[in-house]
Formats: C-alpha cells, structure tokens, sequence
DNA sequence: ATGAAAATGACAACCATTTTCATTTTGGGT
DNA sequence: ACCCAAAATGAAAATGGTTGTCATTTTCAT
C-alpha cells in the first residue's frame, strides 16, 4: 500500500525551491516568505520553515548562519564555495575551497563517519577598511 | 596610589574570562552564566552578554555558532583546533587543522584582507549511529 | 464519492539575545 | 574625605527568528 517513497514533491516544496532559483544565492526563511508572496505566490512563514528543513534534511537545500545567528539557505548543487567576509563593513568575497572538502572527507572517513558535510568561513578586514 | 594605568579591565569582563578558563573549550553564555553563578560568582546574564561582547571585539575570545543558531565562545589561543560531529547522536571528534590555517591565511591574503580568522566544522554519521 | 492521512497556515509559545532603565559602583577633581 | 558625573550592573521587559499547536483544507487510494 504505501508506495510513496520518494514521489511526494510536496507542493510547498516546489514553490520555496522556485523562490530560491529566482534568488539565486542566499536567503533567508522570512525573505524567502516576502518575495513568494510578493508574486502572487501564496504561502505561509511556517509552511517555507517546513519546506525548507525538509529541503535541507533531503541534502537538496544548504543551510548556513549569518554573524547575528539567523539560517540563510541556498540551492546545493550551486556552486559549493566559501566566503571570506570583511567584520567591518561586510565585503564578500567568493573563495574556491576544494582543499576544505578533501579535509573534511578524509578526517570523516578516518574517524569512521559517514554523510560528511561541512561548513567553513574566512572572516577579517578587508583593505578598503 | 592606584598605578594600574589602563588596565581597563572591567572586573565582569575578568570573571566571564575566568569562567572560559575553567570551562576549557566551548561555552554558550547561558551555560557560562551559570557556571559563575554556581561558583558563587555573583553576575547578571545581561552582564555576561556584555562581556563575551566586549571580549569578542577585543578579540580576546572567538565566537561560533551552533546548528541550532545558538552562539558558543572560547578562549583565543586556546589550542585551535575543529570539530567533527556526528549529527545523529552529537559524538565530537577534535580534528587538526593545519590545512585551513593556510587555507584561510592564504585567501584572505590574496585579497588584501588582514586579521584574519575562521570556522570550519565537520558534520556527519558516526559508525554507531 | 468517502474517509483517512498528509499538508497547510494563523496564531501562540519558545528561547537566545538585546534593550531599557533604575540603581549601584567607580574614580577623578577639589 | 567628600562630591558628583560617568560607567557598570542586573532585573525585567522587549525583540525577533524559529518552532509547536491545532483546526481546517487538500490529497489520494479505494
């Protein structure tokens, strides 16, 4: 009977997804909540909180936190980068960081761990500052 | 009579020092709140806030965040390392860094930043779990 | 069509953190 | 020592992101 595995595309799912294409990069919840329903797209705060831990518990969503604590979300598969964040006036600047996934992947694999993931984030001063 | 020049050193920020010092690694401020207070260290929370606060911009004590969004602090200096944690039951693992030390030194150089610092953590399921 | 289970969303609850503000402490000038 | 202004303190209230509750709606297999 219960042959629902992996078919339910939630329909709340599908419209957070779309906010998070149309964004591009990082949102968060109550953003994400603002520009959905700014197009005509109707849909409650605590239905995006859901879709979007459902999202991130389905590997499909990232999830990272701002200075202040708030969770910023944004499409896996995006390019996976870090950033490197000036503390004084918030310059982002992209970073490559394909030595922090062999790290993570083999210091998880050495202690026996498997689903490694990781978070990594450089933070200073920039010039301008 | 009192020669201690500019010792600034608020007797608050003091005791929340010597709480991380007794703590050892990481500690929330709640959790730091009532490790002094248990000591019988009289304190406010409101005042722990203010100076894990003043710590941090002194730069005297590192903030991060947990999963949940909840901020943690340590002692600068206090032997850098990261953390490899099992997401399902909580298990740590103190991983070496090396790698993101000059990860990080290395980017933030080549674009003009300067003091720099990081987060890196590592999540995953442990063999137990 | 029908009933059960899943999904939804308005609202309230939660909780870490910040703000307010009245009171206490500190410290320099006299 | 004495004043007094500025800094520090902390209890209580406010803030704000996030999660829980629950009544209602939608979905879907029969």
């Amino acid at each position: 009977m219960d042959r629902r595995e992996f078919t339910m595309s939630k329909k709340s799912n599908n419209k957070v997804l779309a906010g998070l294409e149309r964004v591009g990069g990082f949102a968060s919840a109550q953003e994400l909540h603002l520009v959905l329903n700014r197009d005509s797209e109707s849909i409650g705060l605590t239905t995006v909180y859901r879709a979007l831990q459902s999202l991130v518990d389905a590997n499909t969503v990232d999830i990272l936190r701002k200075e202040d604590g708030e969770a910023i979300f944004r499409l896996c598969g995006a390019s996976h980068h870090h950033h490197l964040v000036c503390k004084s006036c918030g310059k982002t600047v992209e970073i490559e960081g394909g030595v922090i996934e062999k790290w993570a992947e083999q210091a998880g694999a050495e202690n026996g761990f498997r689903e490694i993931g990781h978070t990594a984030e450089i933070f200073g001063i920039c010039n301008a500052c």
